[in-house]
DNA sequence: AGAAAAAGGTGGTCTGACCACTGTGACCCT
DNA sequence: AGGGTCACAGTGGTCAGACCACCTTTTTCT
């Protein structure tokens, strides 16, 4: 008898095919972040693999963090930004300075693209805009661009920024936020909102530098 | 008796302790890619772990693009740039949101991106010129586009854009080469090569623009 | 009814077995 | 000596079964 892996997945190894599977079943039963997955033996005996093959597929999804498992419960699938990839990359490429350059470039990419969006279509950022204008101390540099980002209303664009975030986090350490660049934030929102093209560009220009001078004291890789 | 990977991270799943001591291992050694490392059975016993318990870890790094495994000879490295961190952000990521405007625009972003990088370093493009301008049918939209991404040197933002075209390719099929669009093509590079910001960025916008009616045209899921 | 004990399910790990594939080296024939 | 063949050892690929530790649920006892 034909098992079910590798009927669809001739060429691959057998755990490939699971996680294939897996992904399959999740879209086709439309499993969200927290849901339970079926157990290893379940899963062991309805794709006609073993179970060490199962294991496989699962420990390396759980490696990248897109699945959580507790002994004596079971395997849950996690929020898809918790993942762990960052910090396994990190662990292996981080000695790789073109690397960490292209993440900051890619960043600032999604960045801007998001500012011109949010320009373009005049969106609203007044939510964001009082959100910077509190006096907020504990306001994260991650918070006020992912909301740019969310703004701008890409959903890929926002997980992609995510990684690359996070990866440069591991590596550099989280961003303060400090009045200087708070001014700045300002006026680049405000920008935005009076549909000012030239203060939202220098403003984002500023921040841009002031972060990489922050980013050059700090980095101890460099 | 204890045994090494839980003495060192007492914690940590088994395998987790592996990946570990897997890092530890390369860094002190010294291995480079295209190194071999021990074999499954060697590290299961180096380590004082079950055999299980090493393919774990060895395949939760082949699924992230680390290792490479050949059958009948061994466990070698693999260039960490070819890491699959995008390959499976997309099968995870974009499963279930198939937002195609996403796509379409991160896509999009990308390749300006690279324009504008070209640009402005004034790189040189005149190997994509001659590649265009040969008289060759069987040029695809990928070839130039990645030509232009690699150009670019931007080698993270090369992966994510052969992510979003593979997935944009297996929706909408895989994109021709009208004559227009090469004239259009050969307009942006040789613009590139002027510094002729204007023609650079009106040719883009009009390839779009046909690319966009033919994807109307041709598009299943719309 | 409430608490304690047992049972069943789940992941975590190890062992041993077998298969398919590769490289090597001994062996044989010319 | 040269060239070819073949058996063997090593390697990854897979499976089955056995424990263990832990959690939840059910049953049992007080």
């Amino acid at each position: 008898m034909m098992n079910k892996v590798n009927s669809l997945h001739s060429q691959s190894k057998v755990y490939v095919g699971i996680v294939h599977q897996l992904r399959e079943m999740i879209s086709k039963d439309g499993l969200k972040q927290g849901d339970k997955i079926p157990s290893e033996r379940e899963l062991s005996e309805r794709l006609n693999v073993g179970r060490s093959s199962v294991r496989e597929a699962l420990r390396a999804l759980e490696l990248l963090g897109l699945i959580e498992t507790r002994r004596g419960e079971g395997t849950f699938l996690r929020d898809f930004r918790d993942h762990h990839l960052i910090d396994l990359l990190g662990m292996f490429i981080l000695q790789d300075h073109k690397a960490q350059q292209d993440v900051k470039c890619t960043k600032t990419m999604i960045e801007k693209e998001a500012l011109r969006t949010i320009f373009c279509q005049n969106l609203d950022v007044s939510a964001l805009i009082s959100k910077v204008a509190e006096d907020n101390d504990s306001l994260t540099w991650r918070e006020i661009f992912e909301g740019v980002i969310l703004v701008s209303n890409n959903y890929l664009s926002h997980r992609i920024w995510n990684v690359l975030n996070d990866y440069e986090t591991l590596i550099i350490g989280e961003k303060k936020i400090t009045p200087e660049i708070k001014e700045k934030l300002l006026t680049l929102l405000q920008g935005l909102e009076n549909q000012d093209k030239e203060s939202v560009q220098t403003a984002y220009k500023q921040i841009c530098e002031i972060g990489d001078q922050e980013l050059t004291n700090s980095n101890i890789f460099l």
